[in-house]
DNA sequence: TTGTAAGCGTTATCAC
DNA sequence: GTGATAACGCTTACAA
């Protein structure tokens, strides 16, 4: 917490350096530290001449600012945090790029930390980041990984995307019966509890658009392939479920699957077997849902022929799979953006709390199809 | 180059801050600001008892050595720079993954910076890390994005994580006929060019192996679909010609790809019509192998019954492809470790120029197999 | 063993 | 419009 933890390099052992200061470009264009500050930063009171005497000397001399000086005296670093569970993921990857473009516009620079899908790991990472006393943070939490350490950085800015917290085994075996407007509520008191800004999917929404795709479809018998027991899961099924009883109709099923696609392949093979009453199957991401597919062919059921199976996020993988999966986007990027923006909006003013959710976006392909003539 | 550009957000305007100082902990332990430093820092020579009660008070006032300030004063950030071409592309992040964890076991922050593709905007964002004083810099030079800009940081260690320079079209075209020992001279030299220290893939070798799998299946007509026009395609292709020469063969032909999956199926179309007379392609990486096979299976070939396929890379995708793809793993995460290995190293001592070379391995799935009886 | 003081490179507050 | 000068928080000779 308070002192350095034991480190392999010493501080003295790096080699040193010896640039340009702001004093040598003072030297050379006659004036003093500070107009040659004044000059460069574009302050309106400089001689126009003075100026361009000053960013010739400059860049004769290939000057860079400090920045760990500059951040010294003004108390800002201009370099946002963020503290991811782990960057190989393609779809935090995905989000992080939509958060650099975003920063940098700002002369921002993003210090990645990862949490390494541990949350004491994820704390020290966090310590680091505060350390280098970052101007703001962006965490993102997939399976809560990182919330519970989330209340030290209070009192600096902190965004959260895709904020994903645990749920009991209860609920997520509620869902599928529990009234709709309790799950509802159980999530709002979830997100209330977090007490920081939040950008996120709209869960229920995406849940909604693939309900109603399959309705429209024709399909009337509906399965869901559950994730791992995050609010994530209970939301998407509520959306279902909305869509699904305003036509009259309930979940067939709700099978607890995980989020890879192994998991995704042993639940289909399960749900799969002779005499299943469903025509469709929602799986809670599209990993979950290839590996269904998988579990399909292999077990000699056609989809979408026999089964439509639609999944979330429209991962890379979604258009390669054979057959290319329907899916509900994930606007990945955009939440990236999104959060830094809203960062950026709690740095300048005394924002309140807020919570934004973005829409998803139905990409159908080739996994849904109307049921067959029977069903 | 020399002042900062305009920007979206003033520096006066974002919020300030009024952390706790060591002064603060000073003044609570009854000693100096030195003391205080002393005996965070471990130094030998303060009391044990006198220790305690400033790790004591610094531990109650939550105190955080301001990185700023000690940066300015050591003149040691504590920070190395990543410059990627995007982080959205999952073998980057495989490698930034593999060197975060390795850079934060020496207590170094990972500060990440992307090129976007555009060697105007990596050269900024090269800008933006230097300015941030970091200690030393990774540049993953994907198809030599970043490298005709890495000249500037000289003068502070940096490392090279999978250069891969552009080469002629000349000698792209006759990878297939010139010398081997001409295309790795030819290598040798792009590699001398730079004068930088590097962990890279070694090409030539997986070409090898991929060729001597396909031998040691039986496979005597051999195809090699060809990567952008970079020095590891040449290489692939130089480590496959020498298994092939080895034994007799020689490459049946070379045709050019790309490095999606859309230009593979394209190639594999063009490759694999009527009258090709190969049983075995090897494509340059596996996102290009999978749109082969998706071609072949199109066209109503069968792989690997008619033909067999091998990739490089070992993406995520790989292991899910239908038929799974055999392919020749490069150690992504072993890269990066290595690269931040090395950079510490030239941070520590002045170390000569290096180049390293990790080999890959041959994963062998379902793409390949003994070729038809009558090939 | 501990304290004092100087200084890292920059910006901000005054004067002029 | 420009120049001294004093911070910013920390480390480090040098003294004590």
């Amino acid at each position: 917490m308070a002192a350095d933890p034991p480190q392999g390099i010493g501080l003295r052992t790096v080699r040193r350096r010896r640039p340009v200061t702001i004093k040598d470009v003072a030297q050379l264009s006659g004036v003093s530290a500070a107009t040659v500050t004044r000059a460069l930063q574009g302050h309106p009171r400089v001689l126009p001449e003075t100026r361009a005497r000053v960013q010739d000397a400059a860049t004769r001399l290939g000057y860079r600012p400090d920045h760990a000086a500059r951040a010294l005296v003004t108390g800002i670093s201009r370099t946002i945090g963020l503290l991811v569970p782990t960057i190989r993921d393609p779809y935090w990857a995905e989000v992080a790029a939509g958060i650099e473009p975003r920063a940098a516009q700002d002369g921002f620079a993003v210090l990645i930390a990862s949490g390494y899908g541990d949350p004491v790991r994820a704390g020290e990472t966090l310590e680091v980041l505060l350390g280098n006393r970052v101007d703001g943070i962006i965490v993102t939490a997939s399976a809560g990984v990182a919330e519970p350490r989330l209340t030290p950085p209070m009192g600096l800015p902190t965004v959260v995307v895709g904020l994903d917290p645990p749920v009991g085994p209860l609920e997520l075996e509620g869902a599928r019966l529990a009234p709709v407007p309790t799950l509802l509520e159980a999530a709002q008191r979830h997100r209330e509890g977090v007490g920081l800004s939040h950008v996120g999917f709209d869960d229920v929404a995406a849940g909604e658009i693939a309900a109603r795709h399959l309705i429209e479809l024709g399909h009337r018998r509906i399965a869901f392939l559950a994730g791992p027991a995050t609010l994530a899961t209970v939301l998407r099924i509520a959306g279902v479920r909305r869509v699904l009883e305003s036509a009259g109709l309930e979940l067939t099923a709700v099978t607890r699957g995980g989020d890879t696609f192994e998991e995704g392949r042993a639940a289909g093979v399960e749900l799969l077997r002779p005499g299943h009453d469903f025509s469709a199957i929602i799986a809670f991401n599209d990993l979950l849902a290839a590996g269904v597919v998988r579990a399909a062919r292999t077990l000699g059921v056609d989809v979408p022929g026999e089964v439509s199976v639609v999944g979330f996020d429209d991962i890379a993988l979604a258009g390669l799979f054979q057959p290319a999966l329907t899916t509900v986007r994930a606007p990945k990027r955009e939440m990236g953006a999104r959060a830094a923006e809203l960062l950026f909006e709690h740095m300048l003013h005394d924002l309140d709390v807020q919570w934004e959710l973005l829409g998803g976006n139905l990409v159908v392909r080739e996994s849904t199809a109307p049921p067959a003539a029977g069903a």
